[in-house]
DNA sequence: CAATTAGTTAAGCATTCGCTTAAATTATTT
DNA sequence: AAATAATTTAAGCGAATGCTTAACTAATTG
């Protein structure tokens, strides 16, 4: 068999450059796979595959308008991420706080 | 060689599952290697291997402690993460906003 | 010093990943 | 109906990933 089988993990799903390039582009509105692939220096069916991926993992959905597929953000998924990294912001506040601190001491 | 060369990519340092749950533990202060693999079924190198992934994003710090080495987290790269996602938040809450309306509309 | 403890390095292996080219599918145009 | 356009499916390939076991290094203890 040949793969896009479903990571399904949305961590996975953007821990690609070029996917998250899609999505980043994506939220200018649904778009045809032709013109998201502009960007790329890639073959199409590449980036096909990444759109199936995406899909898998709920970020984008697709739509059929004539012969093309129009694809559209769904950036549900990300609160998922936005929750996980949110625990660490505290920290990182700390962290923050913690160099003010120093460089406050020694100017 | 079959080393865990830098990915040094912080997407693709939480993209694995027991990285990111190495780094919530490491949430509840600095630990050692073996506290830290305790919760796994894998083996010693396996958790050493995903530490120096972490290392070499920069979300781990390590200090030598007589024959141990403590673990310590950094949350700061993370913050790359957090802007990332957070430019997608305008879209979730819309999402959310049209589906209230639509469940106001249709009780 | 020898034995033990904590951890890393090294080597190897199976699986997954990201990509490619070629062929197939579906819809539109001529 | 034939040609073209938009996209996916299929097959294959090299590289990266996540793991393992075995061997090594370094600090502590008996």
């Amino acid at each position: 068999m040949s793969r896009p089988v479903a990571s399904a993990d949305i961590f996975q799903a953007i821990a690609d450059p070029t996917r998250r390039a899609i999505l980043d582009q994506l939220r200018s509105g649904e778009q045809p796979v032709k013109q998201l692939a502009e960007p790329f220096e890639m073959s199409l069916p590449a980036i096909s595959q990444h759109l199936q991926i995406l899909c898998n993992a709920g970020l984008v959905s697709q739509q059929k308008s004539g012969r093309q597929r129009l694809y559209r953000l769904n950036p549900v998924p990300l609160q998922q991420v936005s929750e996980w990294v949110a625990r660490y912001e505290p920290f990182w506040q700390q962290k923050l706080d913690a160099l003010g601190d120093y460089l406050e001491e020694n100017p």
